[in-house]
RNA sequence: GGUGCUAUCGUCUAGUGGCCUAGGACAACGGCCUCUCACGCCGUAAACCCCGGUUCGAGUCCGGGUAGCACUACCA
């Protein structure tokens, strides 16, 4: 019997959303389309301490920036930022779903399989400092404050007066509990070294992260389990609780994805390895209400949603060829989790760049001019021309790897240089650059607007074709017949126009300029170099 | 400390017993192209953690070491 593929991705608001986060949702959303399933979203808010307001609309826009689609529990309504929930699973917060745990830590209860316990913080600190190792289990929980320990009237009469109490799991000693993990294979761990987890806290009558997530994959009715490697401790625990509610026939596969970690060193990648290296560790830029601090984020930095994807989905997973740049599309159809590595990858952020690179080739002109207007507008430049931006980024974007990148590239299409590149003067403005310059200036005088722009198209000696601008016919012999180098000349000229040697060929740019311009530029240059 | 997971170029990885004198990509380096800076193209350097075993044959299977990481909360 072939069980319909439901996953969920299930993060916690606690502030933005982790890169690991984006590729466990990734690589979720990958299985459950390929195998025409669904992809749910649930929020884990049950710890209310640790909640950050905007992080659960943070992460849903995350999602949805990335093209990682939702099919069931909360998501973005379409083309807006407004959250909806959709399926007949919901809620989809954890926080309104007390009641249904209730019946649930009462199941356990009544079984025998979980107990009362009212030792405090306090008491379980002391007891820490006073037995190296502790660990609250069945050889400990007898000399403990909880249900084992004290008749139901002591209980009844604790729980009347008000105290708070946790319920935890009864962990069973000396049994070999088993774990089938799709990517590791048998994981096996002994009972003896798990402890009696708390499942439930009265103080804010909310579950724990354990509880809760298996009542919850169980109702909603989840087939796999695909979570982060730092989850394979736990899941020992997540089986005994499956088999502790009689559900151990519907379990969920389970499947442990290696970690990412920092590119220097070792480790877990954080948030501070971003700030100490310089690149996000969030997929949009953050401002956590709770401590003020601002993170940066993939999309503000110029980031293209699918260069993101492709970059992350290789972090971890690769098909069986050489292939490197996958849509989302060829990613759903290739995607498997027996090809996903086992051990941990660190976060190579130079490919990051590369793919964004690659991915910046494939947009279009226009496409890119509507990206590049904010950097434009910061700049000062208010209202371009979007023809001769496009224009101009046709001429510069493969040297670029993100579009604010752009305006290093382009500036001197917009502005006119008001300095001079010292080490380019130094390098290609000669004694003779003067006078080059007043002779180049009355050449240009004599071509008409119309001939200033015109092109063809033709053959060179490898048979591709390549652009002769009129321009080019009217200058290079003037060089030949005066004896002038072509370097010296035109990279002076170069200078008059960019402010130093750098940038495209040069008749694009006086295409772009025009003549009035061109000739204005040179004569400036002449008057201040 | 305990338990678990993992181990191929600097990095991401291909490799599922002979196709491996270990392939690709990023980064690095060199060259070509060229009026400049880039892009691009071509090329160079660069790895099977160690020790045993199984086998005619091991990067690939097994065992043991070692190392790294994760977990070890009334956090997820």
């Amino acid at each position: 019997m072939e069980r319909r593929v439901r996953v969920r991705f299930a993060p916690s608001p606690t502030g933005a959303l982790h890169i690991g986060g984006v590729r466990t949702a990734l690589y979720n959303y990958l299985f459950a389309r390929q195998h025409g399933g669904d992809m749910l979203l649930r929020i884990e808010d049950t710890d209310s301490t640790r909640f950050v307001p905007g992080a659960e609309e943070y992460i849903l826009e995350a999602l949805d920036w990335l093209g990682i689609g939702i099919d069931e529990g909360l998501r973005l309504k379409k083309g807006t930022k407004e959250i909806e929930a959709v399926g007949a699973h919901g809620p989809y917060r954890q926080s309104e779903r007390r009641e249904i745990y209730h019946q649930y830590v009462k199941q356990l209860l009544d079984s025998g399989h979980a107990y009362i316990a009212f030792d405090t913080p306090a008491e379980l600190e002391a007891k820490r400092t006073e037995i190296p190792n502790f660990q609250y289990d069945a050889r400990t929980r007898m000399q403990m404050r909880n249900s084992l320990t004290m008749s139901q009237e002591e209980v009844d009469a604790l729980i009347a007066k008000g105290e708070q109490y946790v319920v935890r799991f009864k962990v069973e000693p000396d049994e070999d509990v088993h774990v089938h993990d799709l990517i590791r294979g048998e994981v096996v761990i002994n009972s003896n070294i798990l402890d009696d987890k708390v499942l439930y806290k009265s103080a804010d009558d909310l579950p724990t992260y354990h509880l809760a997530n298996i009542v919850d994959d169980h109702l909603m009715e989840v087939s796999h389990v695909i979570r982060g490697e730092e989850w394979l401790p736990s899941a020992p625990l997540h089986v005994l609780l499956y088999r502790a509610f009689g559900w151990q026939d519907t379990m969920p596969e389970f499947a442990h994805l290696p970690l990412l970690l920092k590119p220097d060193g070792n480790g877990k990648l954080s948030k501070r390895d971003g700030d100490r290296l310089g690149f996000p560790v969030f997929p949009l830029e953050f401002h956590n209400q709770k401590d003020g601090s601002v993170s940066s984020g993939y999309r503000e930095s110029g980031y293209l949603p699918e260069a993101v994807i492709n970059f992350l989905a290789l972090l971890g997973w690769h098909g069986s060829g050489d292939q490197e740049m996958y849509t989302m599309d060829e990613l759903i159809k290739y995607f498997s989790l027996d090809r996903v590595s086992k051990s941990g990858a660190k976060f190579d952020y130079e490919k990051g760049k590369w793919f964004n690179h690659q991915y910046l080739q494939l947009r279009s002109n226009e496409e890119l001019a509507e990206m590049f207007l904010p950097t434009l507008k910061e700049q000062g430049i208010e209202c371009p021309d979007m023809a001769m931006v496009a224009k101009v980024i046709g001429l510069t974007k493969d040297r670029v790897n993100f579009v604010p990148e752009l305006w290093e590239q382009t500036n001197f299409f917009f502005v006119a240089p008001t300095e001079y590149d010292e080490k380019s003067l130094k390098k290609r403005w000669k004694e003779d650059s003067p006078k080059h310059m007043q002779e180049l200036i009355a050449l240009l005088e004599t071509v008409s607007e119309e001939e200033w722009h015109s092109c063809r198209e033709e053959k060179n000696e490898n048979s591709e074709t390549v652009i002769r601008w009129h321009l080019d016919d009217v200058v290079m012999p003037w060089i030949a017949e005066k004896e002038y180098g072509v370097g010296i000349v035109m990279n002076a000229f170069r200078i008059c126009l960019v402010g130093a040697a750098r940038g495209p060929h040069i008749w694009n740019i006086t295409d772009v300029l025009g003549k009035e311009e061109t000739l204005k530029r040179v004569r400036e240059a002449l008057s201040r170099i």
